[in-house]
DNA sequence: TTGAACATGTAAACGGTTACATGATTTA
DNA sequence: TAAATCATGTAACCGTTTACATGTTCAA
């Protein structure tokens, strides 16, 4: 049953849909219904991990089928929501998959693509990419920083998840801080070439 | 001729394939076959922008028959190498896109992912899991050093690709230097659960 | 002589997103 | 009463990778 190990006609490895484990990991503690799992998401890992509705209910099913989760449906006045619930098998599949190693994805980011490209143009250009880049990363900053002094900081010490969520949360603000000291050192190396 | 604002059947707006884009950007000042463009993307943009065999040589194929690129078969004895070109059609598209803003794409990181998990396992295992990715990490850092002495630091000030350059280098330094101290703090954190 | 690097390419498949579709409920 | 949010779901499609396929040249 276990699908990163699953070949195809051609004899290929398939590469795992980790969409199944992100879900798992959200029920794991309590019971959600898709929606549920995706505001949480928003509010927690997206800045790492987000699921798209067209991901996250076809595999709930698929989850549901292959006996990892099982749900009910509620029925809030005249509205369907329907609540999934972990199972064993959906437990153990889950820990199986925490228990593995985790190679790094090597990311495309066209901003950096573009401004390697940059003597093709003005300097200006690359500079008000930079700029516009710096808004964004700084509202991101501030956004974090939100969480970890209304969020997490209240969250009481023994709350089981509080370390781990504040080690990811962490991780965003020490990139971030990293990203914007690279941008503002950019700009001013690009501002020579004026 | 504009692909970032073709439409499908069902009026969707098709993500811009940017593999044409990288292509374009890297024939933009030299002659160079495929593989010759795949080399010279793991020497240098390897770090935000890479690129497989699979869509290197068809990506050039359709650029040739858009007229964006030309080419012509050069033998090295018998080995076939296609040299190609860029036209001033692909100029002009290179150079629009390089105009377009850049929307940062949010990405998966899996190992946040089962930090966020973590009150599900042994925390001796995301310990292991950090240093794991500690000790590559670090190698990284260590390699990017090595092109920022013995690379960069060697071409002439006025090489024209230069600041770019560094200024994506810089990237991968300052971003792994903020990764290896997540890590360090994050161990340190999870060392308290033990 | 054998394996690594050079060199180009294709088939198959999966992953993931966007837009579409539908309807209920709450809020301004 | 209109817009936003709640809530679930599907169709279509694109992007990208892995493995396969084929052959040459060079170095150990």
């Amino acid at each position: 049953m276990n699908v990163a190990i699953e070949k195809n006609k051609i004899g290929k490895i398939n590469k795992i849909n980790k969409t199944r484990y992100a879900l798992l990991g959200m029920l794991f503690d309590s019971q959600m219904s898709g929606y549920e799992i995706k505001q949480f998401m928003l509010g927690s890992t997206a800045n790492f991990w987000k699921e798209s509705d067209a991901s996250i209910y076809p595999m709930l099913k698929i989850l549901e089928k292959e006996g990892m989760v099982a749900s009910k449906s509620e029925l809030k006045g005249k509205r369907e929501s329907r609540k999934f619930e972990i199972t064993d098998a959906g437990k153990k599949e889950f820990l199986e998959w925490m228990g593995k190693t985790t190679e790094k994805e090597s990311r495309r980011n066209e901003l950096l693509l573009k401004l390697f490209f940059g003597k093709n143009v003005n300097p200006e250009e690359s500079i008000k990419k930079l700029h516009l880049r710096l808004a964004k990363v700084k509202k991101e900053y501030e956004q974090f920083i939100d969480i970890q002094d209304n969020v997490l900081a209240k969250l009481p010490d023994d709350y089981p998840n509080k370390i781990f969520w504040s080690i990811t949360l962490r991780n965003g603000i020490l990139l971030t801080e990293a990203e914007i000291k690279w941008i503002v050192e950019s700009i001013k190396a690009l501002k020579k070439l004026l």
